[in-house]
DNA sequence: GTGAAAGCGCTAACAA
DNA sequence: TTGTTAGCGCTTTCAC
C-alpha cells in the first residue's frame, strides 16, 4: 500500500547532501558526475525507495518516450504477434509500449486515440482494421501514426504496413494449380477489412493460372467457423463441385472442413482446403490446415521502425511497407481424384 | 504531423479572453462557469485544436486514474477475457488501462512493473502467472496490487481473483462419474503455474466419487498440444487402459484427442475427454470438447473492482476472490463401452 | 563538477 | 463567478 508522499528528487538531495541538479544529472546518466557523489546519490536514493517520476520528467521534455498502440482485439492472435514484433523494436530503441485495446465501438476507439493523445504519447501505432479513415487522418495531424494490417493512404503523412495478399491468394492458387485442381472455390469475407483485397487476389490469381473464376462465395459472415461452415455446404450443393477451396481465413477454413467431413467427403481426398493467416488453429496437429503465413512479428518490427524513425528523424510522405506472405504447406491439400 | 508547439490552457485562455483557471474549470467541469464564458473557451480550444496535457494534470493531481495492466502472454485468449473485463469496469469507473505485455523474461516482466510505476499508474493488476512472489510484494508495497489467476496470498495487501480449480476438476471428474466412468485418467501441467491445483483437485474429486486414482501422468511439458499427445500415448499403452481422460487445459485435450484417434480408438466411444479452460478451440465445431470453463470476464471485473476500491478507499488486509467455474458438455464425452 | 533559478502545463487554494 | 498565485517533480540553462 501507498502511504503518505512518495520520495521526490529532493529528498534524495537532501539525503546525499547535494543539489537537486546533481541527483537528476545521475539519474540521466550525465557522465560528468564525480563517482563519490555519485554513489552518494545512488545510495540515497535506494534508502528511500526513491523511483523517478516519469510524469513530470515527460512534462518539461515535452515528450514520453512512450508509442501509443490501438489494438481492436485482443482477441485476434493476428494481432498478438504484430505487437510482439513491436515491442521488440520499441524495447530496443528504449521506447515503452502504451497498449490500448479498443474492441468496442468504433465510437469508443476514437475516445482511445484521443486518451493516448492526451497522454502524449510520441507516436501511433493502428492496428485497428475498422477504425474510420476520417479518425486515423485526424491523428496523423498530430503525431506520427502507422497503421498496420491495412492499406492506407488517405492522409500524406502517416505509414502504413501491409501483406501482399495479391501474392498471398496467389501462392494458394498456384499450389492448387501445380496439384492439379482446375475448379478451385473461394470463401470470401465480403466488405470486412482485407477481406476485398484476398477475393481481388484470388480472381487475378486464377486468371494468372489460366482457369476459370469461381464458384465464389462472398458474404461479410464468412469470417467465421461457422460462415465458412456455411459457405462451403453452398459450394458443395452447386455444380461443378469444386476439388478446392481457399478461404478467407483459418477459422472459415475450419469450418469449411467441417462441412466437407459432414457431407461424407473427405480432406484432402476429395476436397482441397487452404487457409488464410496460419494462426495457431492451422498448425494443431488435428487440424493441420495448409495456410497462407503473414509476417506477422515482421510487420511489428517494421511499423515500429517507421514510426520511430518519423517520430526522431522528422516528416515525409507516407511510406507503405508491402511484406510478403508465403505458404506453409500442411495435410488439408493433395491432388484432386 | 505534430509541428510547431502545442496549444496549451493558456494559449487557450489569451483566444478566449479569460485567464486560465477558468479554462481549467471549464474542462474539469466546474458547474460555476457561466455559459457565455463556458461557450467562448469551448470554441477558442476547438479552434485551436487544444487537447488537455494528461501528464501535467496528473502531475498536479498526484494521481493518473489509470490502472496499470501486466499481462505475461498476449496469445494466452484466457487472458484477452479478463482484460475485456478489467476494461469494462475501469471504463466505467472511469479510469483509463495502461495494458503492457511482459511475455520475455521474468527479468523483463521486473521492468515492466517498474516502468508502470514510474508512470505513475494508480494501481496494478498482475496476470502473470510466473512473476516472482518477492516483485508482487515490492510493487504491493507501492501500490495496490490485484493478482489473477494464481492464488497469492504472500504480501499483506494484495488482493487476488482465482477460480476455484478444486470446483472445476470435480465438475469433470464427477460429469463422468456420472456416465458411469471409473477408470479416469489425469494429464497434468507439472509445476506450472495453476496445474498443481488442478492435480490436488483431481484426486480430491476421485476420492469423493470413491474411485480409484490414476493413471496419472504430470510433466511440465504436458500444456501442449503435442505434450498432451505424448501423455496419451502413454495411457493408452497402460493397463488398465482408462475410459476417460481429463487433461490440466485444453489444448492438452486436443493432442490427447489426436493420440486416442492416431491409435485408432474413437472419441468418445472408446475414450471421453474433458479439457480445461473452454477456449475458442473447444468450442469448434471440429473439435467440440467437453471443458471446465473458468468466468474470464467476472476475473477480470472483480479485480478491477478490488483494485480501484483499495485505490480509492484505502488499505485493509488482502482480499482473495474464489470464482466458481462451470462444465461446458460437448460432443467429446459419453457413456464407456 | 555543482548549484540556483526558471519553467514544462496544469490544479487548487484563496482573493477579488 | 472569475483571476491570482503557488506549487506538482522534474530538466535545463547559466553562473560559480
Amino acid at each position: 500500500m501507498s502511504e503518505g508522499r512518495r520520495p521526490t528528487i529532493v529528498d534524495v538531495a537532501a539525503r546525499a547532501g547535494v543539489s537537486k541538479s546533481l541527483v537528476s544529472n545521475v539519474f540521466r546518466g550525465v557522465p560528468t558526475v564525480t563517482p563519490t557523489r555519485r554513489d552518494a546519490v545512488l545510495q540515497a536514493a535506494r534508502e528511500l525507495g526513491y523511483r523517478p517520476n516519469a510524469l513530470a520528467r515527460s512534462l518539461v521534455e515535452r515528450r514520453t518516450r512512450a508509442m501509443g498502440v490501438l489494438v481492436s482485439n485482443l482477441h485476434n492472435p493476428f494481432f498478438a504477434d504484430v505487437i510482439d514484433g513491436l515491442q521488440a523494436h520499441a524495447d530496443e530503441a528504449g521506447y515503452s509500449v502504451f497498449l490500448a485495446s479498443g474492441h468496442r465501438a468504433a465510437a469508443a476507439e476514437e475516445r482511445t486515440v484521443e486518451a493516448l493523445l492526451q497522454q502524449r504519447v510520441d507516436g501511433l501505432v493502428l492496428l485497428s482494421p475498422n477504425l474510420p479513415g476520417r479518425d486515423v487522418a485526424r491523428a496523423a495531424a498530430v503525431v506520427p501514426v502507422v497503421v498496420v494490417g491495412r492499406r492506407y493512404r488517405d492522409a500524406p503523412h502517416a505509414d502504413s504496413v501491409v501483406s501482399d495478399d495479391d501474392v498471398g491468394t496467389e501462392l494458394a492458387v498456384r499450389h492448387l494449380a501445380e496439384l492439379g485442381h482446375r475448379c478451385i472455390a473461394y470463401i470470401g469475407g465480403g466488405r470486412r477489412a482485407g477481406a476485398r483485397e484476398r477475393s481481388r487476389g484470388y480472381r487475378r490469381a486464377m486468371a494468372a493460372a489460366g482457369l476459370p473464376i469461381g464458384p465464389e462465395v462472398d458474404d461479410d459472415g464468412h469470417t467465421t467457423e461457422e460462415g465458412g461452415y456455411r459457405a462451403a455446404q453452398q459450394l458443395l450443393a452447386g455444380a461443378p463441385r469444386p476439388t478446392a477451396v481457399l478461404a478467407v481465413n483459418d477459422l472459415a477454413a475450419v469450418g469449411a472442413m467441417d462441412a466437407v467431413e459432414a457431407a461424407g467427403l473427405r480432406v484432402p481426398d476429395d476436397i482441397s482446403i487452404v487457409g488464410y493467416d496460419n494462426s495457431t488453429l492451422a498448425g494443431l496437429r488435428h487440424i493441420a490446415l495448409t495456410s497462407i503465413d503473414q509476417p506477422r512479428l515482421e510487420m511489428g518490427r517494421r511499423a515500429a521502425e517507421l514510426l520511430l524513425g518519423r517520430v526522431e528523424g522528422g516528416g515525409g510522405r507516407g511510406r507503405h511497407v508491402l511484406l510478403t506472405p508465403r505458404i506453409v504447406v500442411r495435410s488439408t491439400t493433395g491432388r484432386p481424384r
